[in-house]
DNA sequence: GCCAACGTTGGC
DNA sequence: GCCAACGTTGGC
């Protein structure tokens, strides 16, 4: 089981729009390192669902329903999406300010690297987060 | 809306 | 293969 964090304006595509379509495939990827972390995304992976520039926080969680396969939006083959799935909103969301006051959170790529949309978190990372939002995930 | 940071592109 | 130029992202 790994841990994620994704990012999207929530003016392109929100938390609420995600939980409206109850799934969505995660287009758009354009920079191979996300791409990168994207292939290694498993099944049942969760994921934490970030809304940049607009709120900057995280919002919910989701888990991977379908592992990458070629991006459906283009025709170039060196992209990819996984299928997602909404689990749980966030009750308190974090928001970037919050993340970047605890300690423990000071190395993950949302703080280091804002540009990298599709980010590896640890599970303690994962944990800390969901604390802070004070949420917990049925059977957890 | 601005600008810094970063990634990508393309000329050499 | 290097590096300057350019485009995009995202925090402020």
């Amino acid at each position: 089981m790994s841990y994620w964090l994704v990012k999207q304006e929530p003016s392109k595509y929100s938390w609420e729009q995600f939980i409206q379509d109850k799934k969505t495939f995660w287009d758009g990827v354009r920079n191979y390192q996300a791409r990168n972390n994207l292939k290694e995304m498993k099944k049942g992976d969760q994921v934490l669902f970030y809304h940049s520039v607009v709120g900057k926080e995280v919002v919910g969680v989701a888990i991977v329903t379908k592992e990458a396969y070629p991006d459906p939006t283009t025709d170039d083959e060196r992209w990819v999406v996984v299928d997602l799935k909404p689990v749980i909103s966030i009750k308190n969301p974090v928001t970037l300010e919050d993340i970047k006051s605890h300690p423990e959170l000071q190395s993950i790529a949302l703080v280091k690297q804002s540009r990298l949309s599709v980010s590896p978190l640890t599970e303690k990372e994962f944990n800390i987060i969901l604390k802070m939002g004070n949420t917990k995930i049925k059977g957890v």
